[in-house]
DNA sequence: TAGATTGTTAATCGATTAACAATC
DNA sequence: TAGATTGTTAATCGATTAACAATC
């Protein structure tokens, strides 16, 4: 199969479509538009079309795409559909916040275990996760071959983590830490930074408060 | 003042010009160039200069601007520096870590109360602000003017939460909740999307993976 | 057939980068 | 002065949208 790739942005919109498409009443029409997608998402139906071509085996004028094989396609695009392990740094609030959700599993991902330093934590079960010392932690990555950290420790301990987690053969880290990790260009972040979009957030309505006065 | 403007881009990209100027030692030099600030960040110096001219009264050649007037001016133009009201509903798990972040200050806003249906948090107080029954949301709301909604419940009641709060005069709402709020034009909506990361993480990690085969 | 829909090619748009003159 | 730095104007780049031919 030629390598399919697509841009960031589509990459970001994948996961619209696929939840529209799911949306979709099972015994409703099997095949659906990118007219109508583009319409339900409020966005333009060109690109829409664009979007799925990266994805999809394509449409059929009049018709449009079967829409199973589109949530499929989709789905395998994304990495949906072979399950990959990661670890989770951090126990905390975030953590057991993470540790709690129920969807990774419809994106591919299973966190296969927690680690913190905190004696009182260490030994517990957390949503049928083991919370272990930060002590086994390189050890565990290397045995299972884990590919993905989720750093959810505060700001201080981050970046002591986030070098265990590359040393152990991690090479894509989730950061939920405040803090900018320093890691060899073969690592990917990404960081969940709250802050970002609160200060868009804010600075829409400060304009707004100032524009009606 | 002449009413400045600036893209998205360049506000998303104002904080972190923040956080580095406020990183440089007190006891340092009292100016900073906007080529000193581009290769910290590995940014173009160009683009530096293009996002600081939306916010500052410029600089000067050869010396660059000085740092203190111009941590001041993306403030101001952030609107950290008048603060606004906020009410957090849900004091879940998420609504908790919210409720204990120190930095929100610092960005001009203030969680002034929370709001739950679970009767056993009614009446609490975490991090001193108080948990009120959401029975008493629309009335504080309209009493204090607050514009600022936050939403950390689960995604069943988050649409009638959010119906609330636009109710009652909220113009800006940051949702936690994964679901897509439905609002009249007049109101922001901020989705706090952690799958959407997430999924871009678990493509990178997919095509690197399949790449190295 | 007529018309809805796809997919492609060209035009537009906005953001970034390059080139360069102005300045201290 | 020489050179670092600013700020502006033009070129480039990538993404979106428009126009349109192909298809069922």
């Amino acid at each position: 199969m030629a390598y399919k790739t697509a841009s960031r942005q589509t990459i970001q919109r994948l996961p619209l479509y696929l939840s529209y498409l799911r949306s979709l009443p099972s015994d409703g029409p099997t095949n659906v538009s990118a007219t109508a997608i583009a319409e339900a998402l409020d966005l333009n139906d060109v690109l829409v079309r664009k979007d799925l071509a990266s994805v999809s085996a394509g449409g059929r004028p009049r018709i449009g795409y079967i829409t199973q094989d589109l949530i499929f396609s989709i789905e395998q695009f994304l990495g949906y559909r072979d399950t990959k392990s990661a670890v989770l740094v951090g126990a905390g609030n975030i953590g057991q916040v993470l540790l709690h959700y129920k969807g990774f599993a419809k994106h591919g991902m299973n966190i296969v275990a927690a680690f913190d330093t905190d004696e009182s934590v260490v030994g517990e079960s957390i949503n049928g996760k083991q919370v272990f010392s930060v002590d086994k932690l390189s050890n565990l990555c290397e045995r299972m071959k884990v590919r993905i950290g989720i750093i959810s420790v505060p700001a201080p301990s981050a970046q002591e983590i986030c070098s265990i987690l590359v040393k152990s053969g991690v090479m894509a880290i989730w950061n939920f830490a405040p803090v900018q990790l320093k890691v060899p260009d073969n690592v990917m972040i990404y960081n969940e930074d709250w802050f970002s979009s609160l200060d868009q957030l804010l600075k829409h309505l400060n304009d707004r408060l100032h524009d009606n006065i």
